[in-house]
DNA sequence: AAGTAACGGATATGGCGCAGTTCCATCGGT
DNA sequence: ACCGATGGAACTGCGCCATATCCGTTACTT
């Protein structure tokens, strides 16, 4: 048997004429009369009760309708899963991202972007710092991580480079610098320096650190802050500054202030991280939209 | 696509290798490889990954898989459907029968045989009296009934006598003639005679009123009894006597006893019918069964 | 009532295309 | 170098479809 033979039934049970059913589907009505008749011989029972006419259902053939009725409808739905997989337009992805990178306006705009293409792909986001989240992707816990780092040293990882832009000082705004537009960091040099450790986001750690210390002077580290909405309140508290990207102003609160940096202004790059192997065709499309959207507004360089 | 594509597709699938899936299907590899590649075509997307050991699922290909993988049993589903349904191990009959059928031995033992041979089959019970039964029957609300009569005048209906036997006597238990084993109907010329409308059971009815007249008396009709079972409450009451077919003896009350008649003796038919168009064949092997039956023990005839 | 036409299914025959066989080349892993 | 696996090419046989025709039933006309 053979799906011809069910399309055949379907049709002749539908007409209740093998003329009229062999015109629909396309052929004549001598073979349809014969490939029913073979369907028959394989099952061993008439489907059909032949009358002057037409053909009318058995009841072996009403039990068989009602079993393979669904069929072409199966056999549609199985190819479109197919078509639809084969473009990516189903599966998984598990996407992660550091607390900066959310707050890099095209971050979210790149989540939108690609739900609204592809509605059917399962999307996970998860928020962690720059080690954990390299760990995991390394783990294959993740397909692909957004996060302030410029590169990975792991062959077996690759990294883009989306985006970048300056950081900015972050002080209490009762500070005397704080009357200014722009801060030297010189300026800063008697006042600890607030950052997160640096095991969980060593790019950005050694770039603040190596920022001091072009300016002059070796930074007094302050209190340490473990994710970064403790940098805000712990300068909120006075206890001393940060540089964050400029991105992160978007979190204000009370008695902090941002302030541009006078001199040698440090870069934050965003990077977008993924394995080089086994990459499906979903994360596939995920990745070159991403960097599509990067090349439309990463281009001139913002500074 | 054609369910050939189907079972090479999901063979490659569970072997992971054209070679052996091409053995297991008992056909060449180059053909297998051709029509998955036929398959791939007409779909548009690569359903398996060629790799140096074999071949693996793309997502493309585990997509389809979900759905396709039903196929076979389904298929093989259909045809079993079809295969009972020809067979009458599935649909449904409706089977009526008069209170006194009922009591009959052999009534209910067709009705166990016949579930325990097609447990599939859905069979419906109905009891009421022979003028409705054989109504409903007409009305094709019924598809066969057991009655004790042992004609029906219409050409579509089909009437089987599958058993025969006496009636006997019912009267009060103080009544004098209950002191002996055989009761002669004569000596009942004086009771009266309680019997269920004739328009519910025509044939009963004449049979009795003929026995009557045979002993040399017109009886005196009594009570009107709705129903059978209030025949035997009218006696118990006191109110006459009646003639019921033996199997009624099952039916015991206080003040009641049932007698055989001395003299000419009234036999009651119990019959099967069924409209002689259109009979599945789950009714077609009710009855050929239920006709078995009754040929292997009323045969020799009881008396 | 008889003859004729129309409708519908089934049988017979021939041809073309497809599925399977056989042989062999290529590639990757051991 | 050898082995296992896939895929290409040539060939063959079978199956599906087209065409012609027959048979049975029903409806219509005379």
């Amino acid at each position: 048997m053979e799906l011809r033979h069910i399309r055949y039934f379907l049709a002749v049970a539908r007409e209740g004429n093998f003329t009229r059913a062999a015109a629909r589907i396309g052929i004549g009505q001598p073979p349809l009369s014969q490939q029913i008749r073979d369907l028959e011989t394989e099952i061993g029972t008439a489907l059909f009760h032949r009358v002057p006419h037409g053909a009318e259902l058995t009841e072996a053939g009403a039990a068989f309708h009602d079993v393979v009725a669904q069929f072409p409808d199966l056999a549609e739905r199985a190819i479109r899963a197919a078509r639809r997989a084969g473009r990516g337009e189903t599966g998984t992805i598990r996407v992660g991202f550091t607390a900066s990178a959310a707050f890099s306006p095209s971050v979210p705009g790149v989540f939108r972007d690609f739900r609204r293409a592809f509605p059917a792909v399962e999307m996970t986001l998860e928020e962690s710092n720059s080690a954990q989240l390299v760990t995991r992707l390394k783990e294959e816990q993740l397909d692909a991580v957004f996060l302030r780092q410029d590169a990975i040293a792991d062959d077996g990882i690759r990294l883009h480079v989306i985006s970048s832009g300056p950081m900015v000082v972050v002080l209490p705004a009762g500070h005397p610098a704080a009357k200014h537009d722009k801060v030297s960091l010189s300026q800063l040099r008697d006042d600890a320096l607030i950052l997160t450790p640096r095991d969980v986001g060593p790019t950005h750690y050694d770039k603040v650190v190596s920022a001091c210390r072009n300016a002059g002077f070796e930074p007094q580290m302050g209190q340490i802050a473990p994710q970064l909405g403790s940098v805000i309140n712990f300068v909120a508290a006075e206890l001393g500054f940060s540089l964050v990207p400029k991105p992160m102003t978007q979190l204000q609160a009370n008695g902090v202030v941002y302030r541009e940096i006078d001199g040698e202004v440090p870069i934050a790059e965003l990077s977008l991280a993924y394995r080089s192997n086994d990459i499906s065709i979903a994360l596939r499309n995920f990745v070159s939209r991403t960097l599509a959207a990067h090349r439309s507004f990463s281009e001139p360089d913002e500074d």
